[in-house]
This record gives structure tokens, C-alpha cells and sequence, in this order.
DNA sequence: TCGATAATTCGACATATTTCGAAATGTAGA
DNA sequence: TCTACATTTCGAAATATGTCGAATTATCGA
């Protein structure tokens, strides 16, 4: 998972999934932020295979969630992987592996 | 910081230093768990040369200090970039870049 | 069915990363 | 001062990653 946050493009695009919901707010899978990948990548100098290719790399790391809607391919953030994202960080927390994330 | 937590070794590395204090008391830069380089290297099939390299790398991240305290080099977290870290995954948080941190 | 739009797969290439061993540096103790 | 120990620096080599353009797949609407 760090590793798929670990290049700057792919942090960019997990970062504006990472906003999902307002301040005060609980978030939720149905309140989570959804972008399109061409809303993604826009902004970013970068040719559609590239940020194709990195999508995959979240998804297969487990940190973002891919579903079609019509033409385009809708992607989100489960709530879930950011809470365990930020207990792996707090000393007293026991870090488990979650499910979509790929261990080697 | 990503890129460098995502590497294996790295990761592990940081995952030792990381366990900082018992459960039930809070961190703190005095109370944070020490070790020193070839302690750190133990048990992980690595040359040594490959182990300072790494330590570097996470050093310059802003992820680990380091000290020389006689004829070895000792290495610690300070919780603060624990809890920095942690708060990047929280929506409601505003991330900051932290003091020693490598930022391009 | 055909064309347009959205996204992915593939192959190629430049650049980065990981790793090692050998040599160098810094420190403590005899 | 000389030696042993701990760690780093310095190339060099193998492997991995990031990137692109061209071709392909999927879906919608005329």
C-alpha cells in the first residue's frame, strides 16, 4: 500500500478520494467521494494509459475501489482502508491486513 | 514518506521502531524505543551496506532520527511523525508537511 | 449497425531502485 | 598508536518503475 502512495501521481489521485465527506461529517461506503478516471486525471500531465496504469495500482493494492457506470469507470475510497490506514501509525493499534490488499 | 515505507526492509525497519511505548502509555521522545543500526539489521538477510542505505533513505524521509552514541549509530521515531502520519488518513484532518521531511 | 467516447492492454524505452562487495571513516580500548 | 568494531561511501550490476503511443475493448446513442 505504501508503496502504490509512494509515487506522487498516484498520492494526488488518493488524496482527492481522501476527502470524503464533510467536516463534522462521518463517513461512510454511500457518502464516499466518487470521481470518473478522466475526473481524476484532470489537472495531471499525463496520457490516459499512464493513469490507467496507476488506478490499477491502487486497486490492486487495495486503497481505492473501481465499479463501470456506463461509459465511464467510477472510483472511490472504502472509509474502512483509511481508518486502518491511520491506526497503522498509532502505536497502540495491532495493524491486520486488509482484504482486497495484495501481500507478497 | 510513502516511497520510503514501501519497501519491504524499510517498512519493516519502521514497523520496529514504531512499537515506541507499552500499552496504555503515551509516547514521547524520551520514552521512544531505541535501536541501534545493527540491531535494526538483525534478522533480515541484508549486507550491511544495503541496511545504511536504507536507513538513510527513511533519515531523509523524515521518518527516523539518528544519533551516534559511541562506536554505534542509534535510531528512533519521534512520535510526532507518527501522529502527523496517522492524521493524513483522517479526512477531517489538514495534513502538513513535517520539519525534516523531503519534500520535491 | 456504426461512430463517438471512456478506459485498458501491450510493447518499448528511459530512468530509478535495490543490492552487493570493497574500501573508507569514525570511535573506543589495549 | 594500533587494532577491532560499527557504520558509511562508492561504484557496478540486475531488476523494477513510470511513461508514452498505438491498438483494443466496452458502452451509449443515432
Amino acid at each position: 500500500m505504501f508503496k502504490a502512495l509512494g509515487n506522487p501521481h498516484r498520492l494526488l489521485i488518493f488524496q482527492r478520494l481522501s476527502r470524503c465527506c464533510q467536516p463534522g461529517t462521518r463517513c461512510d461506503l454511500e457518502a464516499a467521494i466518487r470521481f470518473s478516471v478522466g475526473e481524476l486525471g484532470e489537472g495531471m500531465e499525463i496520457a490516459a494509459s499512464t493513469l490507467s496504469h496507476h488506478l490499477k495500482a491502487l486497486h490492486h493494492a487495495g486503497l481505492i475501489e473501481m465499479e463501470r457506470q456506463g461509459k465511464q469507470i467510477n472510483c472511490w475510497i472504502d472509509p474502512a482502508v483509511l481508518e486502518k490506514l491511520s491506526g497503522f501509525f498509532d502505536p497502540q493499534t495491532e495493524f491486520e491486513n486488509i482484504g482486497g490488499c495484495d501481500v507478497r
